[in-house]
Parts: structure tokens; C-alpha cells; sequence
RNA sequence: CGCGGGGUAGAGCAGUUGGUAGCUCGUCGGGCUCAUAACCCGGAGGUCGUGUGGUUCAAGUCCCACCCCCGCAA
């Protein structure tokens, strides 16, 4: 089948990969414009378009696809079918339903559950114990269309966002490999969105400062849902830290949230509700990303100590 | 040339006004103990990022160049 792909970050790559390897004819691959990125503000490409290039499938970076071009391009391409997977621009009615099976889209959440920009992070943050991956057909509504088929994980306790998105984006490639499968034979029922939805927005920097005054499962979260990035974090004298895992476990006995208790391998701190949160990895700003007991190995943290 | 922190024993850190290096953990050996990841004693382990660079009687410690790592911001 001739594809048009879109997608930019890592959690599109293994897709595109999959298409590949299951032999479909990727005609095009469109993705975000390299942007400027990191010290010295050196450009970089999208993962997509790094793994588009090194199987020399055309690249198409446009600013919007609303202009016109986009549409011309695609036309000229001839797709089948658009698959869509994380790609960062809302596709217009034109491009949608140009292709002769339209456009579908892998999402990596159980809808009609987070749908939006950053569904791996969100699931993490609120608590929940599974998720998965979902692929629609595209309608022009934000992951509102129809379902046609989803997979499901297990998230574990201590699970961060940077596992689940590995995890998801596996799960995804697979989901998409079966959707195009299915389309091709006709075997796919699309199902409408019921059910409760709820949106996942992009993360911001104000989310990451964690608030020990909080109870511990909300920091444990916090702390995992953001990591690797953008990384909760807290300050210690004077200094800001990310924290990049934690456990769970023991009472603070009293301790004022933000107290560190006894630490000797982890960095144990009193959380609102009187538990213990223990962050066992961590990363001092200019300095690498370590374990709580290389770190403590260097920096005195005695009982008391108050942590913001 | 966006701003900034840092490269010292396997790991994490100190190192004062320049005088050839210390701490915590780990590791090895011994001891204590019913026992132990606990405790005590002892040992090994470092060309202090690179430059057969500059200053100096003397540089981890000052100056210069380069390499590498990282935080912020985007």
C-alpha cells in the first residue's frame, strides 16, 4: 500500500520502521522543521526524519499545511492511506480525506482517555494502573475519531514515563501494523468515542517543581510521570535537583513535609500525608544524572534537613 | 559567538592566601558477633581531562589553548 507517514519524535520512529518492514511502500514521510535546539542552539533534526533519511524516503518538512502546498505534495505523492503518529500539526479536511482509506492515527492512550499532546506523561501523573494504545481514523476534531483497534499495558508501581513511552511505542508500531493490515482487508468495524474523555496537554515547566506538602503517592507520580523529562524537581540548598525515581515506603512519623529522614541510600523525605518518599535517582543541576547513594557518598544530607 | 556549572583513587565529593593530595561509599585483609548489608582495625588504589604550553625555587591550586560532560534557556 503507498503510505504518506507524518510523525517527528522518538515515539514515532518504531512505526515507521514497522511499515517498513512490513513491506508497505512509504512514499513520503512529513515531519516537524528542524529547530534549534540545546547549547549554541544547534539545529536538529526530528528522529523521524533521521530515520526517514536513512532509508531514503523523500522528506517533507513544511511550516503549516494549510497553504496549500502540503496538499499539492500529497497529491502528487498519490497515498493510499496517511498514518499519522505523533506528528505535532492538526491536519486539515483537504489532506484528511484525500487518500483513498483516509488517514488513521496511533495514540498512546485508551480512548477516548488523554487524548492531546502528552497522553504517556498524564496516564503516570494521575495514578493509573493501565493504558495502551489506540489507533482511529482520523477526523478533524484532537483524537476524537472513530476507534478501530487498541491494545493494552499494565503500568507497574514504580513505572516511569520514559519505560511507558519504550513500552507504548513498541505497542504502537504493532497496533498500526494490524490497523493497516485490517484496513487493507476490510475487517476493521470503526467504532465511535463514548465513554468519559479527558485531555492530556502538553507538559509545562510549572509542573515540574515538586510540593512534598503533597501525599506521597501524588509526589511518587510526579516524580515518575515527568521523568526523563521534563523532570520534577527540588531545591536543596539552594540548588535545584531532578528527580528521576522513587519508591514508596514507611511513615514520616510526624516529620514536616519536606524533611529528610533517615538517609542513607535513598533521599527519604516526609510528604504531606505522612508518608516517606524515596528518590533513588537524581541529578544536581551541572552535574551527571546518579544514584541517590552516589550521591549522598559526596553530600551530607543530615536528618532534618529541609528539601522544597 | 544565548547564559552558566564541572572534569582530583571504582563511585560521589573536599582541597584553605600555590609547597608533590584527603573524606564518604565501594573493594581487599583481619577482628567482634548466634549472625549481618551493622560495628572496630588495617591495606590496596590517583601521570589531579589534554598540552614533553606559560608564570614560579615550587601548581590540583595562577595564565593560555584544546577536548569532554552537564544545568538553564529555546
Amino acid at each position: 500500500m503507498r503510505i504518506v507517514f507524518m510523525g517527528t519524535p522518538d515515539f514515532a520512529v518504531p512505526c515507521l520502521l514497522r511499515l517498513l518492514s512490513d513491506g508497505e511502500e512509504v512514499v513520503g514521510v512529513f515531519t516537524q522543521p528542524d529547530k534549534p535546539k540545546g547549547r549554541g542552539y544547534a539545529l536538529t533534526p526530528p528522529p523521524v526524519k533521521t530515520a526517514a533519511l536513512e532509508h531514503e524516503i523523500p522528506v517533507f518538512q513544511p511550516n503549516t499545511l494549510r497553504d496549500g502546498e502540503a496538499e499539492k505534495t500529497i497529491r502528487a505523492l498519490a497515498p493510499d492511506l496517511i498514518v499519522v503518529v505523533a506528528y505535532g500539526k492538526i491536519l486539515p479536511a483537504e489532506i484528511l480525506f484525500l487518500p483513498q482509506y483516509h488517514s488513521v492515527n496511533i495514540h498512546a492512550s485508551l480512548l477516548p482517555k488523554y487524548r492531546g499532546a502528552a497522553p504517556i506523561q498524564w496516564c503516570i501523573l494521575q495514578g493509573e494502573k493501565k493504558t495502551g494504545v489506540t489507533s482511529m481514523l482520523m477526523d478533524e476534531g484532537l483524537d476524537t475519531g472513530d476507534m478501530l483497534l487498541h491494545r493494552e499495558t499494565e503500568i507497574a508501581e514504580n513505572m516511569t514515563a520514559g519505560e511507558l513511552h519504550d513500552v507504548l511505542s513498541e505497542l504502537g508500531a504493532q497496533v498500526l501494523s494490524e490497523t493497516v493490515a485490517g484496513i487493507r482487508t476490510g475487517t476493521l468495524h470503526p467504532i465511535p468515542q463514548t465513554g468519559e474523555s479527558c485531555y492530556a496537554p502538553m507538559l509545562t515547566k510549572g509542573l515540574c517543581p515538586l510540593d512534598f506538602s503533597k501525599p506521597a503517592q501524588e509526589v511518587h507520580n510526579q516524580i515518575r510521570g515527568l521523568s526523563p523529562y521534563p523532570a520534577a524537581t527540588f531545591r536543596l540548598s539552594g540548588k535545584r535537583i531532578k528527580a528521576f525515581r522513587s519508591t514508596l515506603g514507611g511513615s514520616a512519623k510526624g516529620l514536616k513535609p519536606g524533611t529528610a529522614a533517615f538517609c542513607e541510600s535513598d533521599i527519604v523525605v516526609a510528604c504531606g500525608d505522612g508518608n516517606l518518599v524515596h528518590i533513588t535517582e537524581l541529578q544536581p543541576e551541572g552535574k551527571k544524572r546518579m544514584s541517590a547513594s552516589a550521591y549522598l557518598a559526596g553530600h551530607k544530607l543530615p536528618e532534618g534537613t529541609i528539601l522544597t
